[in-house]
DNA sequence: TAGACGTAGA
DNA sequence: TCTACGTCTA
């Protein structure tokens, strides 16, 4: 079996290889690749800055992320309906979003793993793509007329090939 | 590692012994325990009717259940609260609970697994605690003013001891 | 589309 | 207490 990896750190994790699956979100946590259950971006503070660990990203969802070769274009967090009649909001510079940031201006890997809709549609399968770099990030005005980020992240060279 | 099951049936699984701990409930679905996410009562239609073939019965809890040497008792589903200002409901006898009763009419088994919350108070992990027999149930007022279904489950006799 | 005994962290 | 790219069935 896997090994269990309980400590949450940036990079490469031991005995995890670029193509691994996984059926549900939990194994990312118990195998050390994501800590957050519900939560696309996972992060750790060193000294007094969150820097992101990981996301998941998921095609064909609404959050419009983009696939392309070695690059992901991945929508920030926050500003989501909870109850209906709300109103969605706009996305702030906190929490996930703001350790992507970090990220970037500090140059710290980012683990990326894919969310993909199985063939029956039944929920999803996790697949990993190995270590990403935050290239930059802007706000755009989403579909719902509030702003949101995306953050556009680039393969790092000399990884196994995509799968 | 445990053998996966697939296949929703009622009574023992094959590979899983009384006693036998999950960190997840996810983890229940994979062996084949419990294939309901995050309902508590889970069940398969044999014929016309749905039978009950497994709950998850948590301690220390909102829900009041109460685990009493071979006795457990358990509160239906429903009528809770989604959004804030909404006010909660009657308990209907439709779907799991509307099961329990099919399977208590027919004297057919239920697998009982117990949410354990741990010591670290940091979610639960999961027992299974063996087969049982619906006894009975009732309605009753709950503190909200709305009514709740209770039901008896007595543990089968001749299994392994609880731990 | 909504509803259900999920989980962890801020 | 609340949020957060959960996951399945009716």
């Amino acid at each position: 079996g896997k090994r269990v990896n309980t400590y949450k750190k940036i990079g490469q994790v031991p005995g995890i290889q670029v193509g691994d699956e996984f059926q549900y979100k939990t194994e990312l946590r118990l195998v050390g690749l994501h800590f957050k259950t519900m939560c696309g971006i996972d992060y750790v503070k060193m000294g007094d800055v969150n820097f992101a660990t990981s996301i998941v990203a998921s095609e064909g969802y609404d959050y419009d992320d983009k696939f392309d070769a070695d690059v992901v274009t991945y929508t920030g967090e926050g500003g989501n309906v909870i109850c209906k009649g709300k109103k969605s909001e706009d996305q702030k510079m906190v929490k996930g979003n703001l350790a992507l940031a970090n990220s970037m201006r500090h140059k710290s890997e980012v683990r990326v793993i894919r969310g993909q809709e199985r063939l029956d549609k039944k929920g999803k399968r996790y697949v990993y793509d190995g270590l990403y770099l935050v290239d930059k990030y802007w706000s755009e005005k989403g579909d719902s007329g509030k702003s949101l980020y995306r953050f556009k992240l680039c393969r790092i060279p000399g990884q196994p090939p995509l799968t």
